[in-house]
DNA sequence: TATTGTTATACTCTATAACTATA
DNA sequence: TATAGTTATAGAGTATAACAATA
């Protein structure tokens, strides 16, 4: 969503955090492109990854997002063979949907791309200063509610 | 753009930011929806706010954004009476956008909002810490070219 | 009747290309 | 011919509402 530009304050830190976290954004979105990946597909493979065999209806709910919008990204995923929907023979009506060994391939893949995207992005500061910046980040996260490890996107805005 | 997730390592310090940031902008675009601005209207504002008079084209490429989408920006900002484009009589082709009265009116608005923002945003820490943090954020923004208080946004992102 | 997943549709935001008016 | 601004058009991404299958 977020267009080109924020706040009054020239260089206040919600402004920084603001900069920051577009182009943190946008770095990563062009390391996974070379995954041939999207952020959306990405976020939802990591969900996948920490809750095996859940509806797309829990997805949707852990997401966020309404769960229309799961059917095109499970989709995706599933054609290019990175996970699965399994049939519940219980209740017809859900899938189970599971990482593929290509999608576990997938996240080691990730992993990787994340951690080079740390490195590239914390490269100005030292050890020290990077846990320090660390703590600084994960308490403001915490009183904000977004200790889940799930990116918050845009969802619950009332945009004009 | 960007959708509602990121990163594979749950909370490194590039996840961290992506997450503040989107946090921060949310709450900056409901902030400022009370003054009935968009987060490109307030940072158009911002740029002609730092740069008066200058031409539509120098404006789109402070910027970083194609001329055409300053068309309407500029088209709803002007009928709301905050800004004027005044002609040019030695070329008249260009305009010359300014800040009207109401416009300034705005501007100290957003300054109170901004204010406010910064202060919910960094409420967790104390005023060393919010030292601290402004410090090691602004030598991340520094080392990536992010220093010009422009909003990056999404802009030069080839988009899958 | 309620729920899971799906399809159809519409809306917002943005970019690209074609046009006008001035130079 | 080149440039400033404009209009028209198309695309990506997302949300809302209606629908089919199953419970």
């Amino acid at each position: 969503m977020v267009p080109f530009m924020q706040e009054p304050p020239p260089t206040g830190s919600a402004f920084l955090l603001a900069q920051l976290g577009a182009h943190a954004t946008r770095r990563f979105t062009e390391r996974i492109a070379e995954l041939d990946l999207t952020p959306p597909q990405t976020g939802l493979l990591r969900v996948i990854a920490r809750r095996p065999g859940e509806s797309q209806q829990v997805l949707a709910a852990e997401l966020g997002t309404p769960p229309t919008r799961l059917v095109a990204l499970v989709d995706g995923l599933e054609q290019r063979g990175l996970i699965e929907r399994r049939r519940n023979p219980q209740d017809r009506r859900l899938y189970a949907v599971h990482l593929s060994d290509k999608g576990r391939e997938t996240m080691r893949a990730l992993a990787k791309v994340g951690a080079a995207h740390e490195e590239e992005l914390t490269s100005a500061l030292s050890t020290e200063e990077r846990m320090v910046l660390h703590g600084l980040l994960g308490r403001i996260a915490e009183t904000h509610g977004l200790s889940q490890g799930v990116h918050p996107g845009y969802r619950d805005l009332d945009r004009p």
